[in-house]
DNA sequence: GTCGCTGCAAAGTCTTTGCAGAGAG
DNA sequence: CTCTCTGCAAAGACTTTGCAGCGAC
């Protein structure tokens, strides 16, 4: 890889980055660096979704039939990953628990309860009134999340 | 029960009012009322925490030990509730999900990693922000809630 | 009386763990 | 070579469901 050459879109760059961040990583705890946990990252990152690990599993096996990665793995890297900060979770309702890589930007989440989609946001404004409240409330914070459950403009027409 | 009576403290007014709506709910739905329902419901109402099904059958089991009321019926009487808007759950974490009544004012909540315990706040100003962006998008909510992780004063003390 | 509710135990789901062989460093 | 990882299958944790008797209305 020549870092010189610019010609790499965005997304490229960054998943060079995170590579190299992961290795680091493991390298610094003394573990190893495999095919398997290279795929779930590789995969996570392309996905733009937010996966459970079964749908994650379901991805990578049809991205890699002949790794027969095995789900046991799948939920070892995740939390393994969820552990270091690279990805992170989001649970609600009966859907059960869902992965997002966390190196992207902090957002917020509008989660669509008629069609299931997620839509990430930030919000200037409220950034700053968590960090008020904390500091208000001696609170150390390591981190926060919101989730603004409702139905999509879409979904709203369907229904009419 | 004397309505005239104003010798009640807000708690129980409250819980008069909860339950005539409880079983106005049970009445619509041709659902009935029930022993373990009301128990399910009161101990709730008593507990300021935020019970996992498990700890809230086991405070019904030291409150009303000759009733013997099943895990089973907490859980169903749990997503009946949840269905009905009567209790809301916050899942975090690997420590599953947790459920309080609903019935009390909008809170978001202040999750402290360390000793597990949870603080309710309110924010107009977020709950302002919340509005308008939901306004902007055209999306209609039904419900919305936000956690803060970290660690609170008294534990940060504990550390030095 | 009727029909929904309950406890129990069995069945599902989802997630974790033990183990022996495979593979990274 | 060593020591961690992996897949598999079994075990665990949590939640739901079927059923026969019980109880609210």
């Amino acid at each position: 890889m020549n870092t010189v050459n610019t010609n790499f879109n965005h997304k490229t760059i960054e998943y060079e980055q995170l590579l190299i961040d992961f290795k680091a990583l493991l390298k610094k705890n003394n573990l190893k660096f495999t095919i398997q946990r290279e795929v779930i990252l590789e995969t996570l990152y392309d996905s733009d979704e937010h996966l459970t690990p079964e749908a994650l599993h379901h991805l990578i096996q049809e991205k890699q039939p002949d790794l027969k990665t095995g789900i046991a793995t799948v939920y070892r890297t995740l939390a393994l990953l969820e552990e270091s900060h690279v990805v992170s979770s989001l649970s609600f309702g009966a859907q059960g628990k869902k992965y997002e890589l966390g190196a992207k930007e902090h957002h917020d989440h509008l989660i669509r309860t008629e069609c299931g989609k997620i839509t990430e946001f930030v919000d200037e404004e409220i950034e700053k009134r968590q960090h008020s409240i904390t500091n208000e409330l001696n609170f150390k914070m390591s981190d926060h999340s919101m989730q603004i459950y409702g139905t999509c403009s879409e979904c709203q027409e369907k229904k009419i």
